[in-house]
DNA sequence: CTTGACGTTCAAGACACCTTGAACTATAGA
DNA sequence: TCTATAGTTCAAGGTGTCTTGAACGTCAAG
């Protein structure tokens, strides 16, 4: 249950010159990112690249943000190989920019299931070997029986969120529509 | 990504008396609801007890699994408030006695939708109290407008884990079966 | 009533993860 | 080439969570 505490209103400070709109935003979308297991200036940075629209250089992330340049370095790279975010370098600029990818389901998608691949390999192994011992044991058969429930139950779950994963990810149409979809532009 | 150095071959080792397939088992199952945000000993104490398949005292566990009876205290609390296990005192007893639920989805679901629920019901109001902002303060339409999308967005996402709670649910049968079915009752 | 073990609570310590900041390298302009 | 700033890496420190262990309450048997 690991960082369930989520910040009150009063911790939303400006580290940086934030408009307080942009502060509740990206620590809404820190707190959420933060929550499923990725640190909380993932969201914090995507959220306010998402949010300004355009690419902004590292010095500022760091100023705005209030993060210190080698975490907004490491960060900023494992963004960009989740490909959440882009690195560009504008024509006749002298350091790159980052912009935020639409596509933030991506992250969601990729990695999580990515994660989730290792996770239950290595517990078929784990369980796998333990059948062995426990055979090899002359251990109950109750006991061989249920380990291989067990083995059962992971392999249900895996399949299991393997189909949340695909229905985020045909949903995702409609997600990039939410996200990059035409904006009114009224003003 | 915190929690997600997987324990190697080399760190099982058995705390109490385990066989050697148990220790495999509830350090496998102690890392997979560890890595869900879960403490690494409920893994461990629904494993432990679900593997023997007969109700075990709190100092059975403390012994078995190396944990303090503070601990064993606290977890068991959690686990039984999940549904997870039950406390049973057996007639003409003196202590209570731990037997594990085969319905562990009810943990997968109940809570994660809980929190999740939380999460979700949080990012809403944050976002609309950005909106509040933006609006007042005149803010450029484009802002609002990634605003209202982020708020899709968490809605979109807060389907599709419902949809996957359901399924999983809907799974159950299944999973119940693979759990608490017949065990062939050779030994 | 007394005793001994069980069970609960919580402050203090242990632990793991994240961030920082300094040293280092790379790059563009002068 | 030289200089200044950008960008990377990593050991050291900070932060938040989990576990421990002791103090206390509870219960049953003698």
């Amino acid at each position: 249950m690991k960082g369930f505490v989520l910040a009150t209103d009063d911790d939303v400070q400006s580290p940086g010159d934030l408009e307080p709109w942009e502060s509740l935003v990206t620590e809404a979308v820190g707190n959420v990112i933060g929550f499923w297991n990725f640190k909380r200036n993932h969201g914090r940075i995507w959220a306010l690249l998402y949010l300004r629209g355009e690419a902004m250089s590292a010095p500022d992330l760091q100023d705005a943000l209030g993060i210190s340049k080698g975490a907004v370095s490491m960060i900023t790279r494992e963004l960009e190989q989740w490909g959440v975010i882009r690195r560009v370098r504008p024509a006749g600029d002298a350091l790159w920019r980052f912009s935020a990818e639409t596509d933030l389901l991506r992250m969601i998608g990729t990695v999580v299931r990515e994660r989730e691949a290792i996770m239950v390999k290595r517990v078929h192994a784990d369980l796998q070997e333990a059948m062995r011992l426990a055979k090899q044991a002359k251990g109950p058969a109750q006991v061989r029986d249920r380990i291989a429930k067990m083995s059962g139950l992971a392999a249900m779950v895996d399949g299991a969120l393997s189909a949340f994963i695909l229905t985020a990810r045909f949903d995702a149409s409609r997600a990039k529509t939410l996200l990059s979809g035409d904006e009114k532009g009224k003003s």
